[in-house]
RNA sequence: GGGAAUGUAGCUCAGCUGGUUAGAGCGUCCGCCUGAUAAGCGGGAGGUCAGAGGUUCGAGUCCUCUCAUUCCCA
């Protein structure tokens, strides 16, 4: 077993690196085996949400990516036995469009003239292409997920899963045909997706008029109603106002000429609309006042009846989203074209009545309009009832309206019969089952995820396209026959059809080609499919069934793994992949589909705008990778923020793609700090053989900072611990950067000298073994967050070293903490060893003394007697680092003329005395002279002081007045709240000389590292010292031999042929030469 | 239009159930150290805690309103 480690060079290719471990991962299948030797373990379930293949990834995936794979990474060293398997989101309408770029087609009926079966041929192979790259960057930034075994959501054991989560739907009577309103393009002949909508926004002016309803059984007196669709007047159906609106009815007419009218009308909107209408003659007065909810029920004329109503209809209704910021607060609705007309009319069971055709143009009953394209009836409408004397007033309007992004045409709101799921009936199961799953951040399950549900409608289910699951409903072609089936699989719509159609593909056109007779109440029928396909949401939502197949499939399996323990998504999702699969989880198996779920913020350029092509801000991932490794990149998507909040990344300067400063940073401060440790750690080890193997040093009898560094350790462990099993990434990862910290700057700063002095050979295996299993440790809490520094730390300090070791520390036991080693008073007295040590330098900064030059001795003050003993047991820590003598506790009589004080009561006594408080606050606050002096002594030394304030006497102890000391003018002193470090700045011969003799050690080291001598090289040194300096040599030669490992030692020649150079100290110069031995 | 989140130093973030002088890292300037050296240490400058009201002895923290950004829905 090799005694060895094998170097580390503090100079480090991070890209070397990463890709020599992914080859080890790759040679070892660690992979595989972190599944396969698990198995048997406990379970923990993990759902990978499948990605669309239809582009590039970008960094938002590394994003949701590395917090995918955190967690099974780390319950995997847990024990736990994760199966991870991948998932492609096939189907859906940003394949279509990006096949229909690829073909050069426009319309939604090239589709068909090119024929759907090679249309969807094509979709097909478009998500292939993609998926290469996804599989390259996802092994390349180390997100664990078996590619081999992904599903894909197009596979027909796919598509049957997801026929038969309908079918059990259907059964339930739980999927209906209704109306929905879309937006359409009469030309495309096609309802465009809210994306496409959303490119299509354009500012017109359309009209906008007031129109008369004549209100049964009130004479001359007339609803108010405002639209600027008049196009769709002869569809109305009812009137909407808000419940808790105020209206008026308000009597008059607009001129002289005109009849005497009574009008309904918004309060709010009285002023501005009505009154700017009147003219000479006319005028109005207000008869009465009341509450929109007042008016539901009241019944006017209709203005057309060109097709028949079948129910009761034109009266005023209800809506939340009635407003009066325009129009009079009145609105006309007209359910066949808007989405807020068909929730009033669903809701009062009103009629739907569709007065244009999908080609855009009227109907023939609609004698008025007949034939006409729609938004060609607004004037013909609008001269009709001006005609008639209804239009009250007629005007223009400017608005963004969507228009197709295909023709620039506008689009019409219009409602189509399509296919809904009743996930209404389920809210409270869905509400109910929520409250159960553990989000982070926690606010999205109350408030936005909450709320939707709350609020659920029904899931429209169709989706008049083509590269889709096909809704497998078969319905009777004969429209008197109301009869449809649901088909659960291809075997059940075998037996249907008389036929093996097992080996069908179960997409469009094929399954639309499968018909079959059946005679329904003595009528001979053929059943044919709907045309629809079904929302990709349902897809996706499918994937713990359907990702097995289940049922035809892989019965253990999904019942082994459902529902998941954890699931991660970006924010977008609460509406996408978090409803969809918690909604079929309700409504097919009434659980859970998750018990844990992460909510990721998004990632946005520096400025805060989003990344966009157009911009130039997009931070392309593999840019990142190449310039700071995965590893980095991973750090920082995990520390920069909290999960749910937005994250901001850019080039400082996008051209050069120079930097981008946080991720930097991250490798300088953290990943660089803590190689430069694993570095010394070997470095020294080598030099001296540290087996790991040997017995270890008790702890008792290992130094402080040992006990210090692995109490910190062990706390390290536990947070971690704890972070991890709480799904708290941000608790995982950051204390980790505050102990490599101070592993660094605290532990191997102050322990540096035992690594390479020889005197004490117990206490240098303490160091080495302490320092190890830090390194170690680190290894593998950093494992699941920094997979590949890890493994490559792990690799060289333990495999080899331990023949019991795993292979890979992904495969490593995760470190359990060592709770009688975790000592928190040890833990805060370093602390405050730590904080006293910078004031010191603080001190020695104030008087300019350079740190090299040693003084006689520190004093410090501070607040309780406890923290002066414990800084007096550490004085050899504090001594060293601040180059001092001695160590000094002042007690108050000794700060005499060293220290101002300061007096505050903390701010919980206000809690105590109430409308005192300001009063004996004051007072403290203000003293001053004898008397501050006084009352700070006494609080000192421990007793209470009794001051008087609104005639009364409060006795105030020290524990509720806080004494500050600062310092006064002309001392050395630094104060921090309270806390003192007061240097003695006069300096003796003696530390003049020895501060020269530091000086000339480190102008020898400085020989030594520009000649390129190997640490442990010995040397031999000629001097020749002017003055005092000869003196220093002198007196000083035993040590500056030790520090420079100068075996010969001559005075008096210039040279000895090697590095010769002078140095000047305090105005005399000394020439050194020295030669490698 | 509705809902949700965010807003603290030039930048990125901490700040628990209200309680010392609102902190840290980066950046910047000054100084120091150097047997980890493509590191390290100390300090200075830099904040109306988005704004306005309110509750309280006391508000970055609680309440109300407003503004900005982002996401979702309409």
């Amino acid at each position: 077993m090799s005694k060895r480690f094998t170097p580390v060079s503090p100079k480090l290719d991070i890209n070397e690196l990463e890709l020599g471990v992914l080859e080890f991962w790759r040679e070892k299948d660690v992979f595989h085996r972190a599944m396969s030797e698990r198995e048997g373990g406990p379970k923990f379930v993990f759902y990978e949400g499948p990605p669309t293949a239809n582009g590039r990834p970008g960094s938002h995936h590394v994003l949701s990516r590395a917090f995918k794979d955190v967690f099974p990474r780390y319950k995997t060293m847990t024990g736990h036995h994760i199966i991870r398997k991948a998932g492609w989101d096939t189907h859906g309408l940003p394949v279509e469009i990006e096949v229909e770029k690829e073909l050069g087609i426009k319309h939604k009926s090239e589709i068909e003239e090119y024929g759907i079966a090679a249309f969807n041929e094509k979709c097909r192979a478009s998500v292939q292409r993609y998926i290469a790259e996804w599989n390259k960057l996802t092994e390349r930034i180390a997100f664990w997920v078996d590619l081999d075994t992904a599903y894909e959501t197009y596979k027909p054991e796919y598509v049957q899963s997801v026929w038969w989560l309908l079918k059990q739907l259907w059964d339930k009577n739980l999927i209906y045909q209704g109306y929905k309103v879309v937006p359409y393009c009469p030309r495309c002949g096609t309802p465009l997706s809210s994306h496409e909508v959303a490119q299509g926004y354009a500012e017109v002016d359309d009209p906008s008029i007031y129109v008369r309803f004549k209100v049964v059984g009130e004479d001359n007196t007339y609803f108010l109603a405002w639209t600027t669709t008049p196009w769709t007047l002869p569809g109305n159906v009812a009137l909407t106002v808000g419940e808790k609106i105020d209206y008026l009815l308000i009597e008059g007419r607009v001129d002289a000429e005109s009849p005497v009218e009574r009008l309904y009308v918004a309060k709010a909107r009285f002023e501005a609309i009505v009154l700017p209408q009147v003219k000479d003659g006319g005028g109005y007065e207000v008869v009465a006042e009341m509450k929109g909810r007042d008016l539901l029920g009241k019944h006017y004329e209709p203005l057309y009846s060109y097709l028949p109503v079948d129910r009761d209809a034109y009266y005023i209704t209800a809506g939340d989203y009635v407003t009066v910021e325009d129009g009079s607060g009145i609105v006309h609705t007209a359910p066949a074209f808007g989405a807020d007309d068909l929730v009033t009319a669903n809701k009062y069971n009103l009629p739907v009545l569709v007065t244009v055709n999908a080609d855009g143009r009227f109907k023939d009953e609609v004698t008025l309009v007949a034939g006409m394209w729609f938004k060609d009836a607004d004037k013909v409408v609008a001269r009709d009832l001006k005609e008639r004397g209804l239009r009250f007033h007629l005007t223009t309007f400017r608005h963004n309206y969507p228009h197709c992004w295909r023709d620039k045409g506008p689009l019409m709101y219009y409602a189509r019969a399509t296919w809904y799921i009743r996930t209404t009936a389920y809210r409270d199961q869905l509400v109910g089952l929520n409250k159960t799953i553990n989000w982070v951040p926690e606010h999205v399950k109350e408030g936005r995820f909450g709320n939707w549900l709350e609020d659920v409608k029904d899931w429209a289910l169709g989706r008049e396209r083509y590269w889709g699951t096909p809704l497998p409903v078969w319905v009777a072609d004969d429209p008197e026959v109301d009869y449809a089936v649901c088909v659960g699989s291809l075997a059940e719509l075998s037996q249907k059809v008389g036929r093996d159609v097992t080996g069908v593909d179960p997409h469009r056109p094929y399954v639309d080609d499968i018909t079959w007779q059946e005679t329904v109440n003595g009528k001979k029928v053929t059943m044919r499919r709907v045309p629809e396909v079904i929302d990709v949401w349902f897809d996706s939502g499918s994937m713990p069934v359907a990702q097995w197949g289940y049922p035809q499939h892989n019965h253990e399996m999904f019942e082994d793994q459902f529902p998941a323990d954890y699931i991660c998504e970006a924010v977008d999702q609460t509406r996408g992949w978090f409803y969809s699969l918690h909604a079929i989880a309700t409504m097919v198996f009434d659980s859970v589909a998750y018990k844990n779920v992460i909510c990721l913020g998004h990632i946005m350029a520096d400025d805060g705008s989003k990344m966009s092509k157009s911009k130039g801000n997009i931070v392309a991932p593999w840019d990142v990778i190449e310039k700071y490794g995965a590893d980095a990149m991973r750090w920082f998507m995990f520390t920069a923020s909290q999960p749910g909040d937005t994250k901001y990344m850019g080039w400082r300067n996008p051209d050069t793609q120079d930097e981008i400063p946080p991720i930097a940073e991250i490798l300088r401060n953290f990943y660089l700090k803590l190689w430069n440790v694993y570095s010394f750690f070997v470095t020294y080890a080598n030099l001296d053989n540290f087996d790991p193997n040997t017995p270890q040093v008790p702890l008792q009898k290992r130094e402080m900072l040992d006990q210090w560094a692995l109490s910190e350790l062990n706390t390290l462990v536990d947070r971690t611990t704890r972070a991890f099993e709480t799904f708290d990434v941000i608790g995982a990862t950051r204390p980790i950067e505050e102990f490599v910290e101070d592993l660094s700057n605290w532990y191997l700063r102050r322990s540096r000298r035992r690594f390479w002095l020889d005197d004490n050979p117990q206490d240098k295996l303490a160091a080495y073994q302490t320092l190890y299993e830090c390194l170690v440790t680190i290894a593998k809490l950093l494992a699941p967050s920094m997979p590949f520094l890890a493994e490559a730390m792990y690799q060289n300090l333990v495999v080899g070293h331990d023949a019991a070791a795993p292979e890979s520390v992904h495969l490593a036991t995760w470190p359990a903490a060592n709770k009688a080693v975790i000592n928190d008073d040890l833990n805060y007295k370093m602390g405050l060893v730590k904080r006293m040590v910078s004031l010191g330098h603080a001190a020695r900064n104030n008087a300019e003394i350079r740190v090299r030059q040693p003084l006689s001795e520190v004093n410090f003050a501070v607040p309780s007697h406890e923290e002066g003993d414990t800084l007096l047991d550490m004085a050899d820590v504090i001594a060293d680092e601040l180059n001092v003598k001695a160590v000094h506790i002042l007690n108050p009589a000794e700060s005499v003329g060293m220290v101002k004080y300061a007096l505050k009561p903390i701010d919980t006594l206000g809690k105590e005395l109430r409308g005192d408080f300001q009063a004996v606050r004051n007072l403290l606050v203000n003293a001053s002279g004898e008397q501050l002096v006084n009352w700070s002594r006494t609080l000192l030394a421990g007793d209470a002081i009794s001051v008087e304030a609104n005639g009364k006497t409060f006795a105030l102890t020290p524990q509720q007045v806080i004494v500050k000391q600062t310092s006064a003018e002309g001392f050395a002193v630094a104060e921090e709240h309270g806390y003192l470090a007061a240097l003695r700045t006069e300096l003796t011969d003696d530390l003049v000389r020895e501060g020269q003799a530091r000086e000339i050690v480190r102008f020898i080291q400085t020989l030594r590292k520009d000649a390129d001598f190997d640490l442990s090289d010995r040397i031999a040194v000629t001097y020749q010292a002017e003055g005092g300096l000869a003196e220093v040599m002198r007196q000083f030669e035993q040590y500056i031999r030790n520090e420079t490992l100068a075996e010969e030692w001559l005075s008096g020649g210039p040279s000895n042929g090697g590095h010769t150079q002078t140095l000047d100290v305090d105005g005399a110069k000394v020439t050194v030469s020295l030669r490698r031995l």
